[in-house]
DNA sequence: TAAACAATTATGTCGGACAATGACGGCGCA
DNA sequence: TGCGCCGTCATTGTCCGACATAATTGTTTA
């Protein structure tokens, strides 16, 4: 490496969380073309490295890759918001309920908690990109303790920070209800009911997914 | 380009097709190495498109990448089998469930039953790469049918192929018996029972489950 | 005015170069 | 004789430069 990266990942790494991060930030926005000489500009590595960033933020469903046009930061259609819900519907139920099948092994519970303390924080609340953060740590939490390594691989690729970003200029949901529904999902997994925590994971995500069809086409693509 | 690829994916394209075609046929087996430079003398490609191509393989988990070691074709050990399987239940069931609400609209059924005939074919059958295939070509339609755009990216990742190939030598589920599933997912579906198909789908997946688990420690890593 | 053509832009791909790291084997020391 | 240190080797990580190729845009001409 000609110049050393502060980073463990290494460059492309880098370029990924980079874009990842201005995408939460604002700093790129769906729809957004992300040339890739000015990527190499910004976080000055190669452009070899800012294709492979490239490529694994297209293989996650965060940006598009068309042959021979820009990489855009993906925006969705009512019908793939729509998609991406019904799967993580899915996908968190599944989730929900390993966790709670398996919430009695080691210190899963304390993580759990502490995430969940996080989210009802007021502060962490005002700021978006740390409740985004404090959400993503609470469904990662959720995660590990089902202990799937399957479905933690596949999870960043369900879409759910692309509807984050996408829609993060409406209050999606009411901010109460949706701190009682992670209450709920959270109590459930506590208790080691696993019926329950799917539930309460699926009837999360339906009320999110009722919501965003209430949101007008000005915050969907095509 | 300095030579035409005749792939209209590009070179890295045919990195990715041949590796996966290579698994299937066996010229690559779970545990090998895969050195750059020797794909990139076997592909006749530079090494920029087969280090994309190793990452695309990675993202969908069918090679693992150590910083600095080579990319290993992944083995799975027993859990992560497990993983997969539990988890292609609840995905496999949630395709069947979305295939059997839309039957109605368009060709849908012709495709699947075109590809549940292939699957039925005794030909097809002695041929390990043509049944892959075909069984390929059935959950395909399955879920071009659901029409869940989101479920369809997220599949390749999911890891049926690594589980098809690692228990290759094993005759992992009566060959009766898995017709009889795909029977019973396939009139499901037909049906418009959505219930049933999705029910039908986790069984068949859950057999495949337990058939696994019966395989000696040979069959797995670790 | 519309079709053909030219210039611009950005990606797709290759090749070479060199640093960084891990694996392996041999050497020296206890 | 055995064990740990050290150099070599194989291979990946990254950058750079070059050029073909294709999409976009602008310009000229019939």
């Amino acid at each position: 490496m000609r110049q050393e990266n502060p980073e463990a990942d290494g460059s492309p790494g880098v370029v990924y969380r980079g874009v990842i991060e201005g995408l939460y930030r604002g700093r790129y926005a769906p729809g957004q073309r992300l040339v890739e000489a000015d990527l190499t500009r910004d976080f000055e590595v190669g452009r070899g490295s800012v294709r492979e960033a490239l490529n694994r933020l297209a293989a996650e469903g965060l940006v598009a890759m068309n042959l021979h046009r820009s990489a855009v930061v993906r925006a969705l259609t009512r019908a793939e918001a729509r998609d991406i819900i019904a799967l993580l519907e899915t996908l968190n139920g599944f989730s929900a309920r390993l966790a709670a099948e398996r919430i009695a092994s080691g210190d899963s519970i304390a993580r759990i908690e502490s995430a969940f303390k996080t989210i009802n924080d007021r502060a962490v609340q005002q700021d978006f990109l740390r409740y985004a953060r404090a959400r993503n740590q609470f469904h990662a939490a959720i995660l590990t303790t089902g202990g799937n390594g399957a479905l933690t691989r596949l999870m960043p690729g369900a879409g759910a920070d692309l509807l984050r970003v996408q829609f993060r200029a409406y209050a999606t949901v009411e901010d109460s209800v949706r701190l009682d529904d992670y209450r709920a999902i959270y109590e459930a997994i506590r208790a080691g009911d696993s019926r329950k925590a799917e539930a309460a994971a699926k009837l999360h995500m339906r009320r999110i997914g009722e919501a965003v069809a209430q949101l007008p086409d000005a915050a969907f693509a095509s």
